[in-house]
Formats: structure tokens, sequence, C-alpha cells
DNA sequence: GCTTGACCTCAAGTTAACTTTAAGTTGTAT
DNA sequence: ATACAACTTAAAGTTAACTTGAGGTCAAGC
């Protein structure tokens, strides 16, 4: 299970679920790399699929192409740790933020006042979350 | 607090944070209307700051402006609560999956195995992930 | 009454993450 | 030996959510 053998795209495809071209844009961006050629054609070692598969969690997490790259050491076959742990900590505020903005969600969804915007529960959550677009002016708000 | 006031687009800008440029494309797409003109230019009722507190709400919890818009009633200023609480259920599944996924990654870079995609646990999270990827062929992985 | 600044429209440009297309090459089965 | 399915590259197209730019209008201050 751990042994690594040599596949072509087409396998790397069918058992990832990730499309060729998808696949040459990854090794084009620097995400993955085909191990060499044979003739014009890719071939991979299967340990893409892990990379792949961390790659796609990553996507799930909401992480840019860009960011997953970033935890993946240079030219390397390998992981930072550290980068990883810090988007660990990341997703984790972000987890924070959902939860409090699913609350808000559901509270506004079932509060029976005539207005719920009016409700001051949810009136602190739409604050809260807009805040950082107004970050720029300080507190012209009370101007 | 409850009163709405007539103000313009400028103004909406500002104590929203959201770009007139942004604010004419969202008019455009239905997710806000302006109450009038004067002249050529758009006049707002300050209600519509809570509609763009909510908007802006829903990007963050990761909704694409379509969907957005189908918590608002057609052409209308009120919001859908089934809609809305359908919205909520499903930010909570996500909130699931990304839990897990952050476990996942917070053990990964914990785990002090030589190489941690070995790892069980986290091989687990892989596979359940990828696992809408490869539905479209039920059970040809064993042919 | 004329300039100016803030608004307007419509079209085109931008970025991410791909997909599609066109044209060319090649390993493999016949 | 030859056909052909599956690979290759490079470039262009796609979608969402905006932003930018060009050119036009208009109320208000000098």
């Amino acid at each position: 299970m751990s042994q690594s053998t040599i596949i072509d795209i087409a396998q790397v495809a069918r058992l990832s679920g990730v499309p060729a071209s998808t696949l040459r844009y990854y090794e084009e961006k620097g995400l993955i790399q085909s191990t060499g050629r044979q003739g014009l054609r890719r071939l991979f070692s299967s340990k893409v699929l892990e990379r792949l598969a961390i790659i796609s969690l990553g996507q799930q997490a909401g992480f840019s192409l860009n960011e997953i790259s970033t935890i993946f050491t240079p030219k390397g076959t390998h992981i930072d740790k550290n980068k990883l742990l810090a988007k660990a900590h990341e997703l984790d505020r972000k987890i924070q933020k959902l939860t409090a903005i699913r609350n808000g969600l559901q509270h506004a969804a079932e509060c029976p006042a005539p207005s719920h915007l009016e409700c001051p529960s949810f009136n602190k959550l739409l604050r809260a979350a807009s805040m950082d677009k107004l970050k720029k002016n300080k507190s012209v708000i009370n101007k």
C-alpha cells in the first residue's frame, strides 16, 4: 500500500477523479510533478494520488491553489508541517466565523419578529460581520 | 433606528463599505433595488444597508450571489424564511465537513510519523473527502 | 452662465481555476 | 506496417464577481 508504482495520466485521472487536463494544469502550476516521460507521455508516481487528495481537501476548505502550494516544500515531494498547521489554524478561525453566521441565519429564520432585521442579536452579527469592510475609516461612523 | 431615510449611492457605499460600482452591479443582478431616481442618480432607502449586510454574510459563508438571491422574495424587499433556514442547514453541513478537514490537517501536521500520509486516520479522511469525485463510476475501481 | 465633481451607461478588462479546441505525435493491437 | 485511440502542446474560451475606462449628464458653487 505504501509502495509507489508508475502510472500514466489516464490512470491518475481515473483513480483520483481529476481530469487529465486539470492534471496538466496542476503540473504547470507546480502543484504536482510527473516523474518523467515515455516519449511525450507523462508518467506519474502513484504518490501523486495522495498529493491530489490533499489539494482537494485544501480546496474544499476554501483555500486557493496558490495558498495550497505554499504547504509543499519548494520543488519538493514533501509537506511543510508548520505551514500546514498554520492552515489548520486558519481553517479553525473560519469555522468559528461560519458557526456565528449559521447561528445568526438560523435565528433570523426562526425569529417570529415581523422584521427580524430589528432583532438586536441579529444586528449584532451583521455589524460584526461587516466591520472589516469599514476598517479604513476608523470612527467616521458617528460623524 | 428602524426609520428608513433616503440616501444616495455614495452614502450607501460609505456606510456599507461596498463600492458604488458593485452596488450598480448588484442592482443589475436584482440583489438590491434603488427606490427611484433624482435625474439620473439612484436613490436608496437606508434599508438597503441591512440587505447588503446579509449579502456579505452569505458571501462569507461561501454562497454565490445567485444562491443568495434565492433567499429574497421575487422582486421583494423581504426574505424567504424557509430558504434562509435551508441555507443555515447547508452551512451547518459545511461546518461539519470543515471540522473534519481541520482535524485531519492538524493531525497530519502534528503526527510524528515519517510519512504521515501512511497514517490510517489521515487516509480515512482523504478517502472520505475524495469520494464524491469518484461517484460517477460506481465500483469500476476494482475492474 | 460656466466650470466642476459626482453621478450615469455600456463595454471591455481582470483573476482564478479550469475546459475546450485544433493540430500534431506515438504506443499498441491487428 | 499500419491504423487509431490516447496522448501531447498552445491558445482560446468559460464563469463568477467584480473593476476600469470612455464618454455623457447634471446640480451646485463661483
